[in-house]
DNA sequence: GATCACTATGTCTTTTTTGACATATGGTGG
DNA sequence: CCACCATATGTCAAAAAAGACATAGTGATC
């Protein structure tokens, strides 16, 4: 299994190696998936240029390291409006957190 | 106050009128509520080129029509996440989704 | 190989969001 | 006026997501 797939399948909440790789997503689940890998990478990018640890990040947007690690990785237990909060906090602006919606 | 100021702020979750104006949202804040009311409104204009009650649409996205109801007023209690997996159910594509929050 | 900074993951408790329901409001046709 | 349909609003129990904490993994650098 390529390394994308197993990604999203882990966003998704399922543990692939395990039992689960027929299993199917709708085009909507798909694309859902997408959008918080896309904005946990946009995450991760956005504090690598302004080299900031998870901490002071967490610190920024009042929340915790682990969250922020589970925020990039896209994890499951992560909304799409925590991203996007955490990225607009940060003063990314909303046309670009659009774009990288856009996939 | 103009209309559009109005909703933004009952969409924060204040009620306007009875005490604050002077409230002051910030910008992360505001976009936030902006992105909400953004989908909303595409959510109500999606609906009606479909024909479909809000009822219809509660069906399609297994919710129920009061809620359907407070995603078009992108009430305080709908998160981004619903606006956007509600939108994505109904067929609209990512792509569009993503242009819309653009602003 | 020990220490240190950073990141990942698991598990709690609390808070927020959800769907459901009841009920109110608004419009339309009989 | 009265049914009838669509939409709006309030409340609540249940579910999901949040922040916090502990702890384990990963690399440097010494």
């Amino acid at each position: 299994m390529k390394a994308a797939k197993r990604k999203r399948l882990e966003a998704a909440g399922w543990h692939v190696g395990t039992s689960a790789d027929f299993l199917e997503l709708s085009d909507a689940e798909q694309s859902y998936i997408d959008m918080k890998l896309a904005l946990g990478d946009a995450l991760k990018a956005t504090r690598a240029t302004r080299r900031l640890s998870q901490t002071d990040v967490a610190a920024l947007v009042a929340s915790s390291q682990s969250r922020v690690a589970k925020m990039e990785a896209a994890d499951a237990s992560v909304s799409l409006d925590l991203l996007v909060r955490t990225l607009l906090t940060l003063g990314v602006p909303r046309r670009r957190v659009a774009r990288m919606l856009g996939g």
